[in-house]
RNA sequence: CGAGUCGGCCGGACAGCCGCGGGCACAGGCCGAAAGGCCGUGCAUGAGGAAAGUCCGGGCUCCGCAGGGCAAGGAUAACGGGUAACGCCCGCCGAAGGCGACUUCAGGAAAAGUGCAACAGAGAUAUACCGCCGGCUCCGGCCGGUAAGGGUGGAAAGGCGGAGGUAAGAGCCCGCCCGACGGCGUGAGAGCGUCCGUCGCUGUAAACUCUAUCCGGAGCAACACCGUGGGAAAGCUGCGUUCGAUCGCGAGGCCUGCCCGGCCGCUUUCAGGAGGUGGCUUGAGCGUACCGGCAACGGUGCGCCUAGAUAGAUGGCUGUUCAAGACAGGACCCGGCUUACAGACCGACUCGCAUC
RNA sequence: GGAGAAGUCGCGUAGCCCGGUCGAGCGCGCACGAUUGGAAAUCGUGUAUACCCCAUAAGGGUAUCGAGGGUUCGAAUCCCUCCUUCUCCG
């Protein structure tokens, strides 16, 4: 498995607010866009300051990264990913964390389906 | 055994799988003409006592002045020492608190000067409201003396006592106490004193001020270097053309290795600054032994190298164990202070009770 | 990371420099009354919270100007330490 790839430069963060997908929970925003063809898939994490402390701004990005790694044979591959983290997301646990995460990759499209469960439907597991 | 005071030290540990940062190694793979880049494998290594607040003191960099002084503004404040320096630390003195160990103190000057002291009170830095005493009286009071008593206030002219004194009183006088200043003694000094003499003065300087000492400004997003696209200015030209760099062609460059086709004037300087590199970790460094010092600390010898990121590295899952893990994450680097903090351990000391 | 600024009644602000008159002025808002057939506008009056005293009402006391200490007889104001919010530097 490769490594994970993270967007660094501001100029990319902004381009991928204004033009990508994006879809939001009480705990995170998720944005998405098609990257440059050929490319492995990058993430960008963004923990604002009102989140918390150093500490704590720490703990939900590092829980952050973990998801994004241990899921990412799941997701189709290509996509620039950058997960927000909201203020409520420094009160919860990892599980609540991933769940939140596969939703809204879901919601975008960006889960590959198993053979199982290919639903037309294209929405929702929960 | 109980209650307490002070100081020091640590702040989860171990194991397995997956994962991250920078470093080193590799006859490993891919790209490249090369330098090198990306990936892989292996090895060791990787946050704090406060990394925090940014409250002080420095180093470092740029700007200013390049000699010194004064003014302005700011900071500090018993005394002696430590330190690169400090508003920090140690020791000591004084004051306040505590039975005590011990703790706390912006702790210079109010007799250089200015200001302020509301309300209350007769009176607030100068005073007579009630009272007391004497005198006068038209018997209503008036004049004079008086700070002992009442009352107000945070503060009322040193305090307590006196069958001393007086018309009544008052440091007016006497004894004791308190304070200030001078002498003498003592101490390195601030100070201290069963000594002598003189005096009795409200508080406030975290009000202005005075005295002594110190301070140029900004900050690593500083600063240095490389530098895309686009911009401005100056200079320059082989031929034709034009008032004229106005237009065209050529030369040269790029797409592109060649042809066709297409595009572009060139050079220098300046501003700007996408992005990148350095600054960036060996330092007033850490450990240890001995010596000096009451101590803070200093000296000598030996040993060690211990994050350096830049959307910013320590996480996820599981097991064992215990007291069940608090506050909390480097961002140029040090010395302090302040603030937050579950607990564990060690040492010194004080008081009380019991026993020997 | 660094450099600053500000916290006062429900909201916006004055007072702070140079302490006493200050629970604290003004505007908006809110409540009640007047005006009107009714409303708007206008005019007038009132208007912070908590705890305690009081049988209730009326009235009184204490505390609170972001929080906690200090100086002072006395602090919204002076000094120190924290907390919160906002701005600027790419």
């Amino acid at each position: 498995m490769k490594a994970t790839v993270t967007i660094k430069k501001n100029s990319e963060f902004r381009r991928i607010y204004n033009k990508g997908a994006n879809a939001a929970t009480s705990l995170l925003v998720l944005y998405a866009r098609k990257g440059r063809p050929g490319q492995t898939g990058r993430l960008g994490i963004t923990v604002g300051t009102k989140v918390g402390k150093a500490v704590v701004r720490n703990t939900v990005r590092r829980r952050l990264r973990e998801i994004y790694r241990l899921n990412r044979h799941r997701l189709r591959p290509g996509y620039d990913v950058i997960i927000v983290a909201r203020v409520r997301s420094r009160t919860v646990g990892y599980g609540d964390l991933e769940r939140d995460f596969l939703r809204l990759a879901d919601r975008l499209g960006l889960l590959v389906k198993d053979e199982k469960d290919t639903d037309i439907s294209g929405q929702g597991v929960s």
